[in-house]
DNA sequence: CACCAGGCAAGTA
DNA sequence: TACTTGCATGGT
């Protein structure tokens, strides 16, 4: 009788932090840097939305009273780098408008709500959909939600650890059914399959002939 | 040159 | 409901 097969996820997660080492992220000094990084980055590559945030910084923009009041077209050029910067201006009005009418522009008082009453209004802002939901609920405001993105799905599809087609809310609920409920492994662990997706999953080499993964599913059966 | 990047919403049938 | 398309810059 052979034990039961441990968690495949967790040895996943214990492999990736033992061969990367710790991530330290999200890349952000502020949870409101956070959260406009979330939005510029959406299909988008980070370098660029580094250089919006650059200039956010050099305008002083990084404040929610300023990004609420500031003129959308002014924002739009601001944002330019960081690519769709017509509609991304407009998103990042969008949450901000919410931002303050519900929370006054606050962190705090945004933060002192439940993940089940954040979730559903950040979803119904218009150009929040779940992954830059999830992202600011995680990595701003440090609620325990997994953060799913073309990298997490890429990297257990090619391993054949789900379905190709999976869609995200049954992808997150894979995971969040077989680890536990830990803000900071959820954000290390998602900043893992980041990393690791960047340096060998891309959709160049569909292969990953250099994956440093090796896969706990096939325990070995003896014939 | 073509293709890709830590999505999302709006349009169509 | 299930596809398809627009959005846009910068790197490879």
């Amino acid at each position: 009788m052979r034990s039961r097969p441990k968690n495949p996820l967790l040895e996943i997660y214990q492999q990736l932090l033992t061969r990367l080492g710790p991530s330290h992220w999200w890349p952000g000094d502020t949870p409101l840097e956070i959260i406009v990084g979330a939005i510029l980055t959406q299909n988008t590559s980070w370098s660029n939305v580094e250089r919006a945030i650059a200039r956010l910084k050099i305008e002083g923009a990084l404040s929610a009273s300023l990004l609420f009041e500031v003129d959308e077209a002014m924002l739009a050029e601001w944002i330019r780098p960081a690519g769709y910067f017509r509609i991304k201006a407009k998103r990042l009005k969008h949450f901000f408008h919410f931002f303050m009418k519900e929370y006054q522009g606050r962190i705090s008082r945004m933060q002192a709500q439940p993940l089940e009453v954040l979730r559903p209004q950040l979803l119904r802002v218009n150009g929040i959909g779940p992954e830059t939901a999830d992202s600011i609920l995680l990595y701003a405001l440090g609620k325990p939600i997994f953060v799913v993105d073309a990298y997490t799905q890429r990297i257990f599809s090619r391993h054949q650890l789900i379905a190709e087609e999976i869609g995200y809310e049954d992808l997150q609920t894979y995971f969040m059914d077989h680890l536990p409920e830990d803000p900071q492994l959820f954000n290390e662990y998602h900043a893992l399959l980041v990393r690791l997706g960047k340096t060998f999953c891309r959709k160049k080499n569909p292969r990953c002939p250099e994956c440093p993964l090796t896969l706990p599913t096939e325990s070995p059966r003896n014939p």
